[in-house]
DNA sequence: CCGGTGGCGGCAATCGTTTGCCATCTTTTG
DNA sequence: CAAAAGATGGCAAACGATTGCCGCCACCGG
């Protein structure tokens, strides 16, 4: 007899056989009456659910994936479970799956495109689908790794793999402007990671709001999405000389809020600063910081659904739903913005 | 034919059968080479090796859970993903898994007992054992859980059930000698979520340093723990007339600390507070804010290893094993507390 | 009255591994 | 040199479900 069975306590987990033999048919009406119920007499699919409920039957997992082929658990791969981005999209995928009956496997890439693939390949058999959120993959690599499993990405835009986006580019339109309108004239971006997506969008966001408006806005970075990257980042920031700056994230954002008191220069009155996402924070540090507010939990929600409606589709290409959803960001405007410094 | 397997770009996955048609072995063979090296010959293992890497073979883990009774994955049970108090329970164990080649399940219960429970005796077949990080269960239950499936907990103390335990009330002495020495003697308590093991072992400590020192300390709430309790607590804490509060955690204490703002109440000039965790924002908020420094994620990865432990020990009860490990915690002084003010 | 049809249930193959047991061959030992 | 022991590999039975296919029975229409 292999590995003994989990209980421990002696007894055996109960399985469909169980079931059979104390309701007196076949394992197969016991797997139909429970997954299939048209399948089979209504009184016997009754006499075989009481029976289940009395033994207190759970099905197995492993064995249903295994003959199946379907697992019922899907991956989401963030690339820091610390960065509390990551936080609403565990949150909004966490949701939509339990509801829909599937698992969450949470992966931690550590922003490697290598454990990425690696993880994602090792994992594919035990998977019905995964959520990118932030790959660091080459776009090809992702377009290949597609074709091993159904993936979503989110706020990565790869031809042939669906994906939910919010769109932070549009606002940071809104956030130009909120700018311009202040009186300010130099501005800079900084820079997130440099293999990030949203990274490059955003920037060629401000780039265009400033030919819109016969400007130019500097750009420094790369530097590490984390708040350990603020003094960095925030002396890179001073040397410009720009008055407001817009940042990556607000993660950095308010690692540069926190470099910028210690050499006190103060926020809003020397420098306006605003952030993207609005993670959890962005409304209690100091000053409350004025930022891109991101739908980033609607965003696990809608790459569930959209992963979710791909697998039970039997293989039809089905033009009914979208490959891309955009979602809308808005600007919240708090305390580290304000009016341009008179000279 | 069962559902189609997960390529849809036509091949089949790999399988062990497939190496050894190529070596020309029998698949036990193979099976063995792969997981008992010992047990077969190096040079056929080398032979068997080399065509694993050839055809780019990974094992099917429903199989193999199937066939051995081990899923090599783990549950994380967390009462609400959103509190920052579980990144750290989220990152110490997804790391110590990882390395131990374990899959990370991540599971909400959504802070009931209920879900909690049917949860994981739903997901029992197909775990190897499960963390709960605050679980709201009752005593009894959780011991009859214990016996289904290997259970380690965090901050929870529950004869025959290991568990990491944060010695936050030790902590709790630290933070109101800080307290009493700055001249407070009106502390108030304010209280977690009543089902909260912690925040009675908090209280407990709370009261014993009151006894000592021949005082009687406020308690008030019980609030359950997010920022969103923050405006009751807040009017609650006034309400006593406290020159300060240990706040049964963070979370709660920058809710008040934002009310207090709202009503023009000075912290620390009119009242301090001090916090318990020191999670993700406790350092910018504003002001900065006194609390106790709990190693969170060390917790997660000592919780692992006692729970991967306990599984590869062929169920032997094994001494050497300590049942309970308990985690030091030191105070970190920061701007929300200060002098009592004169009357 | 007979063939067709549909409802219902059982049989058995299958999914990909692990593992107990046995067969063979090689070594060691007394 | 015979017998015991060890090394190595194969066979086949699990593990617990799902599912294609077939058989039985009842009912229906012509």
């Amino acid at each position: 007899m292999p590995a003994l069975p989990l209980g421990a306590d002696g007894k055996r987990p109960v399985t469909i056989n169980d079931i059979a033999a104390a309701t007196g048919v076949a394992a197969s009406t016991v797997s139909r009456a429970l997954n299939n119920p048209g399948r089979v007499n209504a009184a016997t699919r009754e006499r075989i659910e009481a029976a289940a409920r009395e033994l207190r039957y759970v099905p197995s997992s492993p064995a249903r994936a295994l003959s199946s082929g379907r697992t019922r658990a899907i991956a989401v791969l963030v690339s820091d479970v610390t960065n509390p981005f990551y936080f609403g999209v565990i949150r909004g995928t966490q949701q939509q799956l339990k509801a829909a009956g599937y698992a969450q496997l949470l992966i931690d890439t550590e922003d490697t495109g290598e454990l990425e693939a690696e993880m994602l390949h090792n994992m594919r058999r035990s998977l019905d689908g995964a959520i990118l959120a932030a790959s660091r993959l080459p776009d090809k690599e992702l377009a290949r790794l597609a074709g091993d499993i159904p993936l979503v990405t989110i706020n990565r835009n790869v031809r042939g793999v669906p994906s939910a986006i919010i769109d932070t580019p549009a606002g940071i339109g809104q956030a130009a402007e909120h700018l311009l309108s202040l009186g300010h004239r130099d501005i800079a971006y900084v820079s997130g990671p440099q293999r990030s997506w949203p990274n490059e969008a955003r920037w060629n966001a401000m780039h265009a709001v400033a030919d819109r408006h016969r400007l130019t806005f500097t750009r420094i970075g790369p530097f590490p999405s984390g708040r350990g990257s603020g003094p960095a980042a925030a002396d890179a920031l001073l040397n410009t000389g720009a008055t407001a700056c817009i940042v990556f994230n607000d993660l950095l954002a308010i690692g540069i809020l926190q470099r910028l008191r210690e050499r006190h220069v103060r926020v809003p009155e020397d420098i306006s600063v605003v952030g993207c996402d609005d993670i959890f924070g962005a409304d209690f540090c100091h000053p409350p910081l004025t930022t891109l507010t991101a739908p980033i939990e609607q965003a696990g929600r809608v790459a569930v659904s959209m992963l979710l409606s791909r697998l039970d589709r039997t293989a039809a290409p089905s033009p009914t739903t979208r490959q891309q959803v955009m979602l809308p960001v808005h600007l919240t405007v708090r305390g580290s913005t304000g009016p341009v410094p008179r000279r």
